[in-house]
DNA sequence: CTATCTGCAAATAATTTGCATGTAC
DNA sequence: GTACATGCAAATTATTTGCAGATAG
């Protein structure tokens, strides 16, 4: 028989990780905590999220070209990835809304759906000019 | 001066293995190929696959659960995978299209989009029990 | 108390990379 | 002939896991 979850002093530090971090990696997470509790490891943020993803607690973004992301938004909504930035913002888009209630797709019977778009954050659409001028300074 | 990418033997290897092969990961790719070309190495394969998404030749894609897999179909689509047999099918929504067109969603202006369905796929969804069964007996 | 959780370190496994050699054009 | 491509193997890096000790309830 397996008990309920406990509650630990990990699992808080790493939940308010999310909170604080805009949907962080696992090692995102691991840094953040890290400093505040330095015996909390690598393996135990991996476990924590793991657990966190598996009972629906939060949600896990398999993103393209980057790591595994951790988001605790949990009302449906979609991604976008900055292609100049890489920030994540969510996106609410009430239309997709309706296709996760169950409809069915060319024979396929939709249960859940994850929609991650590309391309610019409203920062560096505003003004690319300033960005790149900004990233210029960074990288020298 | 970069000149024109070459047209090889382990290329066109590559290229033939996704259109035999389904969505199939780098591995998948590999093992189907290395028995005809023994010399065709791992490495190789990562390369030759990243130089095709990079072009634009094939789309990659990114999805929960699974390595990064490749997908030779140019055309807008969506992609469902089973949670059952864990098969990738391909799903076209024509409202989607719409959306790639430069839509702004919230401030973010959309470039391109990537939308991956979880749930049955048309043979699973079909007879669970059947399936359950076959499972059953491949796992004996 | 005792089942769950954590720390640590070693093990996996995908992907990348450096470098010498091969080959398309 | 030359620049791009490949083979090979070692390096990287995210993630998982085994196990002994810690701790929440």
């Amino acid at each position: 028989m397996s008990g309920a979850p406990r509650r630990t002093r990990q699992k808080q530090a790493v939940y308010d990780a999310l909170l604080q971090l805009d949907h962080p990696t696992a090692t995102e997470v691991y840094e953040y905590v890290h400093p505040v509790q330095p015996t909390l490891s690598r393996g135990t943020v991996f476990r924590v999220l793991g657990g966190f993803a598996a009972s629906g607690q939060v949600r896990k973004l398999t993103m393209e070209g980057s790591d595994t992301r951790f988001d605790p938004t949990l009302a449906p909504h979609a991604h976008g990835r900055c292609r100049i930035c890489g920030r994540v913002c969510d996106i609410f888009l009430p239309d997709y809304a309706s296709i996760a209630a169950g409809a069915v797709c060319g024979g396929f019977q939709v249960e859940g759906w994850d929609v991650e778009f590309t391309g610019l954050c409203p920062d560096c659409s505003g003004n690319l000019c300033a960005k790149a001028q900004k990233n210029k300074e960074i990288q020298q």
